[in-house]
DNA sequence: GTCAGTTCTGACCGATCGGACAGCTACGGT
DNA sequence: ACCGTAGCTGTCCGATCGGTCAGAACTGAC
């Protein structure tokens, strides 16, 4: 039966993440995401070109968030230029916590493959964490940074409620970066 | 021809590793390696039970490493236990950094998987890192020291010089760890 | 030279992959 | 009642995957 709308597009994009997020994307079949989603294969490519298609719209919103974070931290500099982007950044990662793993696990299977932008993002979240600095102090803090904060939210176990969570990775982050909440 | 030994067998092994740290383990084919490795597939698995076993061969050697820093500090409690661990896990990171990619990437993609204790490898990294609190603070920022240090040191990018780089990650996850050298 | 044993390979296999396509079903407009 | 269109599916396809196997090619001992 025809549901309403694209009332299957979304369990779909649904079933996708969460099948990507645990056997990653090459470790997910067209046919495991139907069968979780209820519908067949067929359905999938009537709904998205391919599985490429299913991927790209997984991960748009979060790397539109990332960017509107990078806006929205671009005209600051110093101490608010590191604490916004911190805060920011695990918000983020929190908050698309699936997404951004798979934005990971994608780069590190498709290296060369172009993807939007995803690596200038990445240099952009870099360098606002460094506070804009080109010292190979702050740039590998950043780098560290970066990792440690993906690692953590994107780990499943449940080592602290999100609220908790949260607040210890920004009070780390900072440490990290050698800087204190002002 | 028939080489002499094994020499084929390093060879393999070499190529294998360089092309999953590339494109990931399902992202990388028999054939593959074979070409890179200049031989025919049935030659790999003439050295090999198969893709799995040449998996466990290369992850080996980092995991014993692993095994053996986590002996080395179990006896060890505060200060002490944070900054041997903290520089044991960093100099392994570097040395082995591409089977650590590897290990983690694994573990992402085959996460029901048992691998030998890797789980209880990556815990007991983290007891030793947390300096053996179960206490939220220490437990996130353990767990952010560990993303932080792999990320970091598997970016294939030249952030720094290796030595530069080892010291500032070691100076950097102490700080996270809110430890400082004494 | 002969022969046993190791090393290596081409050809092949079943399974599974992403994807193409014709056609079925349900529904809203006329 | 008719029909166009959107939603959906069964079936098929070529490519590629990991792995098997009989046998060729080479080596060293005798």
């Amino acid at each position: 039966m025809a549901r309403s709308a694209s009332a299957l597009r979304g369990q779909i994009l649904e079933s996708a993440l969460r099948l990507f997020a645990v056997h990653g994307f090459r470790g997910t079949s067209l046919q495991d995401i139907a069968s979780d989603a209820g519908c067949s294969k067929a359905s999938l490519l009537y709904h998205f070109a391919g599985k490429e298609a299913i991927l790209t719209e997984l991960l748009t919103p979060a790397r539109d968030a990332v960017a509107t974070l990078l806006g929205r931290v671009a005209g600051l500099e110093g101490g608010r230029l590191v604490e916004e982007t911190v805060t920011g950044y695990v918000d983020l990662a929190l908050r698309y916590r699936r997404e951004i793993q798979l934005l990971f696990e994608h780069i590190a299977e498709m290296s060369c493959h172009e993807d939007l932008g995803v690596m200038e993002l990445a240099d952009g979240l870099l360098d606002a964490l460094a506070g804009r600095s080109r010292q190979a102090p702050a740039r590998v803090a950043a780098w560290m940074v970066l990792g440690a904060v993906f690692i953590t939210s994107a780990s499943d176990e449940e080592v602290a409620p999100d609220e908790v969570l949260r607040a210890e990775m920004i009070r780390s982050a900072l440490r990290t970066l050698d800087h204190t909440l002002s």
